[in-house]
DNA sequence: CTACAAGGTTGTCGCGCTCCAATCAATAGA
DNA sequence: TCTATTGATTGGAGCGCGACAACCTTGTAG
């Protein structure tokens, strides 16, 4: 099945190889005839352009080489679902691997992606060392998401996640809630930032935060609720680091004898197809990952073809999303009461999953 | 920022292209020295074999292409990681586009994919026509999973729909439901099967079948419900289409005021993540999805090293997974009467969302 | 009739690599 | 000493294509 080349088809359509070339890239100049029988030719024969040979000789590729952290999680899913389009619009196609969250593994996918000559590299929420990222960013453009670093030679995409947090607490706080604790996300990314915003913003509203070590997964969201009934059952909101972790804490709490929203308010962070579901209709916050899956393309591509040399650091503005997980505390004026009494004798609790 | 090339080693080592080809490629036919020293100077000068150049040299390609239905849906991410992980095992990559469950642009994926001259291509969910793989076929090894398909060049991986379907009315009859309707897949991949292992396993149980069409997708399962509740009320269990489907339709039953499984047993298809998330724990049927990707891979590698040149059509047997939303009818007794009045009046009932 | 331009078309080189026949060195056998 | 034999190394052709200068047309102005 030896596939077609040019010269077959320059000899079918009885020019020359270079002509076969000119008409495959759209040349103007090559007159209507000859496009014609060229194109002939090509169809009769299954001629197809070899991309590789294509992007070797040309010295430009079309190719964007993509690491995603982990395709379980929807999250990501969804990012590189973005990425595709907006790839896929601009000519592109996408060279794949997982990293599975290991740093090792991600240092060697980076490095089989580099071997293609990729036009651009897009790393979707990697934990490998900044210093790899930036050793790949001089054979290539490089663009993390999801990771926000602070080396000039990459650029980011990145939600505000301490706005986002904010944006948690208040909206608890404004529906009466005063103790309020936060089930974090480990070290995964863009957790301390989740964590910093809601220390400030509970400050700023005068309580006292409460945060539950716990991670991205919907068993650290069960754990991790377990822990805060166990340590602080006068508490009636969780913020939760995402989604996952979220619809664990509900599962445990419900176990527990407890109604959402009526014995606790949940918010969850995301806004993936899960929070989304009549059945679990999560209060949470929205990062558009479709669009940044795709402004991701974008800046790398302005970079690719020499747009732009400063470094790009976008940050996305996240925003509320208010479902059914969330309402006022049983009795407003009893939470208040036990957050002060909480806030006097406790002004900052840690508790350990 | 030009990088490094075979004719650069050649020359800081002392020895001559050639020789750097054979340490690159691993030759047992170099001395010790001469290795060390290449080695040396590739490190030295930071090269990296051009992935590109190799293969179009060799004719023999490292890439798969891979083209996915859709990535939102959670049962193709985890095929994708399945077969992410085993052609990352045998040295392969990944070149991936979506098709968007759009045959005209699968096919353009296709010429796409099929442009780069992989060693063989995987169709995850593909909707295209048979013909259009029929004739990448003769370009590259194809391997289609969830898709059945007779064409003698093209491999398959599916599950036993039909066995699944089978199971999950046993499951239900033997609960002691009488009245078990199906929401359907629509034109779905396997739709079709299920479809018919339903029908013969309720023929067999001596039971009469109300299938409602449906789709693979939450808002299918609500409208299906919907559908359910008001043209055939005394229905006591519900087999839906795939998980997805399920959890919409236990949101729209809920919300009708009925409980799930007391007033209404539900069984699901897939056993994805959802599924298995406590909050959901839906009774459902397992399908192999990490193993089927990478079983595909396996294949697909038979057969573009020519360890095979028959065609395969890999069958996974689904297993049931119980949890939280099947139970016995309220009253068996009653359901078991209702059943008989039902099958008498009528026989066969068909139902349009 | 020549000069010139502009539109078309072609030959050739090289992208970075693999593959293979050819070469060379060193040792063993006659 | 003169081949074989083996092992290590090299030069060169070619993978399919793009880039570019050179080359042919025609047509038009001088």
């Amino acid at each position: 099945m030896g596939r077609a080349t040019m010269q077959d088809v320059a000899l079918r359509a009885g020019v020359s190889r270079a002509l076969v070339s000119l008409v495959m890239r759209n040349s103007p100049r090559v007159s209507p005839q000859r496009r014609a029988a060229v194109f002939a030719a090509a169809t009769e024969l299954g001629y197809r352009p070899h991309a590789m040979a294509r992007q070797l000789a040309s010295r430009d590729s079309t190719v964007l080489g993509v690491l995603v952290s982990d395709l379980h999680n929807q999250f990501f899913a969804d990012l590189v679902d973005g990425v595709d389009q907006a790839a896929h619009e601009q000519g592109f196609s996408l060279l794949l691997q997982t990293g599975q969250r290991r740093a090792a593994r991600e240092e060697q996918v980076i490095d089989t992606l580099l071997s293609f000559s990729p036009a651009g590299l897009v790393l979707l929420g990697p934990v490998v060392a900044t210093r790899i990222m930036a050793a790949a960013a001089r054979q290539s453009p490089v663009i993390a998401v999801t990771r926000s670093c602070r080396h000039p030679d990459i650029d980011t995409v990145t939600d505000d996640s301490e706005a986002g947090a904010r944006l948690a607490v208040a909206h608890l706080a404004g529906l009466g809630h005063r103790r309020i604790a936060h089930l974090d996300g480990g070290n995964g990314a863009q957790a301390a930032l989740r964590r910093r915003g809601y220390r400030a913003a509970m400050a700023e509203a005068g309580l006292a935060p409460l945060i539950v070590r716990s991670e991205y997964t919907e068993t650290g969201g069960v754990l991790g609720a377990r822990a805060l009934l166990s340590s602080a059952p006068e508490t009636t909101a969780v913020f939760c680091s995402n989604d996952l972790n979220a619809v664990g804490a509900i599962a445990e709490l419900e176990d527990h004898g407890l109604q959402v929203p009526a014995d606790m308010s949940v918010v969850g962070y995301d806004n993936t197809a899960l929070a989304a579901l009549r059945h679990v209709s999560l209060t949470t916050l929205h990062q558009p990952r479709h669009e940044m899956g795709r402004l991701a393309v974008e800046l790398l591509l302005d970079r690719i073809r020499g747009n732009r040399d400063t470094v790009a650091r976008l940050q996305l503005e996240p925003t509320l999303v208010v479902r059914k997980t969330t309402a006022a505390p049983r009795s407003a004026a009893t939470a208040a009461a036990r957050a002060v009494d909480g806030a006097a004798t406790s002004p900052k609790r840690e508790v350990s999953a």
